[in-house]
RNA sequence: AAAGUAGACCACCUUAUUGCUUCGUGAAUUCGAAGAGGAAAGUCCGGACACCAAAGAGUAUCAUAGCGGAUAACAUCCGUCCGGUGUAAACCGAGGACAAGUGCAACAGAAAGCAAGUACAGUUAGGCUGUAGUGAAACCAGGUAAACUCUAUGAGGUGCAAUGCUACGUAUAUUGAAAUCCCGAAAGGGUAAGGACUACUCGUCUAAUUUCAAGGGGUAAGCAGCUAAAGUUAUAUAGUAAUAUAUAAUAUAGAUAAAUGAUAAGGAUUCGCUUUUGCGAAAACAGAAUCCGGCUUAUGGUCUACUUUUAAU
RNA sequence: CGGGGUGUAGCUUAGUCCGGUUAAAGUGCUGGUCUGGGGGACCAGAGAUCGGAGGUUCGAAUCCUCUCACCCCGA
């Protein structure tokens, strides 16, 4: 019944809050040290389960490289685009996935891409993730 | 009209839907308010603030450099002299001293120092004087200080990852090395080897534990610092000006794997096509991280003043 | 946020402190000789406006200022 509510309350409102963002300095070493990943160009996903403290079923966060994007403009658009396609449409994961999980997204490209496209890309590799955890 | 010089201003706007951060209200998933820059950048200067015992003296080191002023302070700003660049408007200048000492000077040249000396001319016994030639510089108190140095002035060091508090943690753990004075029963007093304060010296503090090295683990969390400030604008007065004083108005970013976003519609600007209507495209440089004053670099556009050239009157 | 370092031939380094005449070396590259050919050895040659832009100086890889790129360190 709680979930069922939880639920409904996520699919009326496309939240993405501070509680639900990966911060933890520890977590994120540890996805990256054990954390499986695959990659939908441009964008590459990498998550582990792991038993974290937050509230929230799943802890996500967003990232891109200093390398690929030298300025700190380009980074941050990146980054706002990114979340904003995972806003929209992480109740994919919150309906399919009950263990607790941490994810982190890279964007792999050197050009920037159009919102569309990565809501596209977003949207795949989310069922793709869902798939891998069943198996 | 073209080219140039200087200065000022702007940095797309509005609405709707839907998110994020902070604050207030509230007791819930609600309502309201606010939310990047002229450079937020480079970190090149100068401060505020914090800690280092007190923030002291000298030396070393570093910085600055006509003169006068402004300022909290500065390598900034204003005025002015001199020198340089440019036809000009205007711009640029680490612009003190080689008459304290030391060093350096390729090639050329007789000679780049403290000792020598070429050619010619004048006078001619010698010598002296002048000129020529080389060079960036040639006998003159030579050139060179973004060479050491000297003079004057200034600067203690480290930086918000400063610093304080809370929580977690057997936690001044453990191991090794070094030092561990004198009086006194004790309390306490004296001294300062060692240690601390900084690169060194002085000076100061410290005596029952202290220092140095090795080294495993925990948290890498929360709160304060944290944003109202040498602020901005207007007027008046003083001053050539920078600026100062007075009065009035205006004041609201504070994130921490790091908020300030996404989508849609309309309008304005510019560009291209087109007779117009209209259609299509573009919109620079770039993202706060303790806070201010500058400098430097990146960059789209508008306006004003001035200079030169050409054309017309 | 703060602090520090490095840019020189295609590659790896000298030279920079203390300015000087043609920027040195190894390796790689090109050509030649030795060999029937290859490898190898030997001989010869090309290749740099010293990361970029200004300044000081008679003269700058070297000194000074600004700037670009890369790398390292710090609770």
């Amino acid at each position: 019944m709680l979930r069922l509510k939880l639920t409904i309350f996520v699919l009326m409102r496309f939240t993405f809050k501070k509680e639900e963002k990966l911060k933890s300095k520890k977590l994120i070493e540890q996805l990256f040290e054990k954390g499986d990943s695959f990659t939908k160009f441009p964008l590459r996903i990498k998550f582990l389960k792991t038993d974290h403290h937050s509230e929230n079923v799943i802890q996500a966060s967003f990232s891109a490289p200093k390398r690929k994007f030298k300025k700190a403009v380009d980074r941050n658009k990146v980054k706002r685009l990114m979340r904003e396609a995972y806003r929209k449409n992480k109740h994919l994961l919150t309906d399919a996935i009950k263990e607790k999980h941490i994810i982190m997204f890279t964007f792999t490209d050197e050009n920037e891409h159009k919102y569309v496209e990565i809501e596209e890309k977003m949207i795949f590799l989310l069922k793709m993730l869902i798939d891998k955890t069943k198996n």
